[in-house]
DNA sequence: TTGTATGCGTTATCAA
DNA sequence: TTGATAACGCATACAA
């Protein structure tokens, strides 16, 4: 068994909550004392047991994350290391750990989250996603448990605090750029619609649309995982319409970067034939043939605003909700072209 | 306050320890009261507290995981991501949870080892590298803690249970690819030298210079961090040397991408004027221009086996010490050619 | 300034 | 088959 406070209590001759209040650094102790307790505590290797603190504590100085599906599939996307990053630099600076639970299915996912929080092993949550309908939020919000989102809350986004992008915004204008380039055949390829962050954009791209009096076309919009995969099957699709189009908007570079080598293996150049912007700025839109013109979102600001604003619900739970819209900003690279100086037009 | 034990108990009218043989489907309580004590737990939404449980049981579910540096630069490198992958998917199958503390020097990192352990917050843990004189595999071992680590131990390594690649192997392998392409000025870009598996790939490359009697020169020898930044500085300082190398050994994709990010600004071409090999097989081997030559490690299998291990020595802590090697493979890309069909040579 | 007693929510050991 | 009761290791209200 290890070293406990009753074994540092005896070295030092004190009661046991004497050396209690000396890791508390209670100010009702006399440096005398506190000195000799210190000592029996280096003396014996003594370390704080975490878990009967937090029992007695209510508080267990631990965030939990909540990922939208299987680690699995996630930690595929860049997005995820990133804004845990974001996370997990806050989460230090306020002394916090980070914890998380390993569920593959959306039922599993819950139950993650109801073990986190009925169990109460961490203090707060963050949510890296926001989708439609999710029981997720629901349940936090009936428990009253500290949590912040990352994304827009489908519904009653005034009372839950989160951080954002204007996503509604950067679509608009990713599509105005690229209408500003000639382009009037313009698709869309986004994630799964019950992300609130694909709503978001879809409507921001539609916005454009018809600011400029475009037609804004069913078969042009496509649904893919965010994944690599997910591009290859998009352009599959578009490719295969009768007047197919001439610019991409795609919602995630790593689903991009699966656009631009399904279309490479097409014979298909990107961007004399087809210009392509994408979303979330990773080192992937650098690298990639072309280099990927995408809107930096801050995914790491997005991370540390985050866990910034659930420790501080944790730790003053009378806080008014917070909204925070990190800013965007479109970094142009080489993955788009004027129509007009596009070589051929695919049809 | 939440939903104890003790209200299902009063609500189904049996002792709170009933409940407590009940949650753990004791074969010595009947089904009828079993019934009972289920209907009452679902009636007031009974959830376990498992802070409390833990306490109790001296063991939480959670695995800890330690990385080699601040959170900040580990996820900037696609091998970590990759790897929690492998060991959340196997946690998930054992049903452990992740914990992750967020030191960022290397102090920090040891004493949220120590909290971990001491503090049982978790029941095993994984270490995410291996380093020369780690004061924490140290600790863990003087401490009996059950722990795995991903890479070879510097010393003790048939008492540690650990996974790695055979890098030795690996590394000579590739270097002797490069030697039968008819390269020899040869460099090595590893990481830093306190990591086990720069040194073992050191001395592979070095035994397939030696094999073929070329020469070790020390000025090819480069060590950088695991970051694009690093492979930006290894071309820099190689291309100053008088005679610079036709071919070069990166021991990691990421500052591979550095190295031919440089290169490209220099006006040296891959592969045309030097060869570029790599490891990690990471997408980024797939994406870069050119596509690198790149060794698999199975960084995912090298994951889950760890998790494997460390959950069978909490389980079963007389087992014996295990040492997995995970199968590595060479996947030929496009950053590399035969000397003689080399354009030119830098100079 | 320090000690005593009790509680945090479980599990486990004895009895019954 | 079930019920008291004592841990688990710490924090804290109350006493001294």
């Amino acid at each position: 068994m290890a070293v406990t406070i009753k074994d540092v209590a005896k070295l030092a001759n004190v009661a046991p909550s004497t050396v209690s209040r000396v890791i508390a650094d209670n100010p009702r102790i006399s440096e005398e004392t506190k000195e000799r307790v210190r000592e029996a505590m280096k003396e014996l290797g003594y370390h704080p047991n975490f878990i009967a603190r937090s029992l007695a504590n209510q508080s267990t100085q631990a965030l939990g994350l909540v990922m939208p599906s299987s680690a699995d599939k996630v930690f595929q996307n860049p997005f995820f290391p990133e804004v845990i990053r974001g996370i997990s630099t806050m989460a230090h600076e306020k002394d916090y750990a980070l914890y998380m639970s390993t569920g593959e299915t959306e039922d599993e996912i819950f139950e993650g989250v109801v073990k986190m929080v009925q169990g109460k092993r961490v203090d707060g949550i963050v949510l890296l996603y926001s989708r439609i309908d999710d029981e997720v939020i629901n349940y936090l919000v009936e428990n009253k448990f500290p949590f912040t989102v990352i994304g827009k809350p489908f519904k009653d986004a005034d009372s839950i605090t989160h951080v954002d992008n204007d996503n509604y915004l950067a679509s608009k204008e990713v599509t105005e750029y690229l209408i500003g380039l000639g382009h009037d055949r313009i698709a869309f390829v986004g994630g799964s619609l019950n992300l609130v962050v694909t709503i978001d954009r879809l409507l921001g791209y539609e916005k454009a649309l018809r600011n400029s009096n475009l037609v804004y076309r069913d078969d042009y919009i496509v649904q893919e995982e965010f994944l690599k995969e997910g591009g290859r099957e998009a352009v599959k699709e578009l490719l295969a319409l009768t007047d197919p189009p001439t610019a991409l908007v795609v919602t995630d570079d790593i689903m991009a970067l699966g656009v631009l080598n399904t279309l490479a293996e097409m014979g298909i150049s990107v961007p004399d034939d087809i210009s392509v912007v994408s979303f979330n700025n990773s080192m992937f839109s650098e690298v990639s043939r072309p280099p990927l013109t995408s809107v930096n979102i801050n995914i790491f600001d997005l991370g540390c605003t985050a866990a910034k604003y659930v420790i501080e619900q944790i730790e003053n739970p009378s806080g008014h909700v917070k909204r925070v819209i990190v800013p965007h900003k479109l970094v142009k690279r080489q993955s788009c072209k004027e129509k007009s100086l596009q070589l051929k037009t695919v049809e």
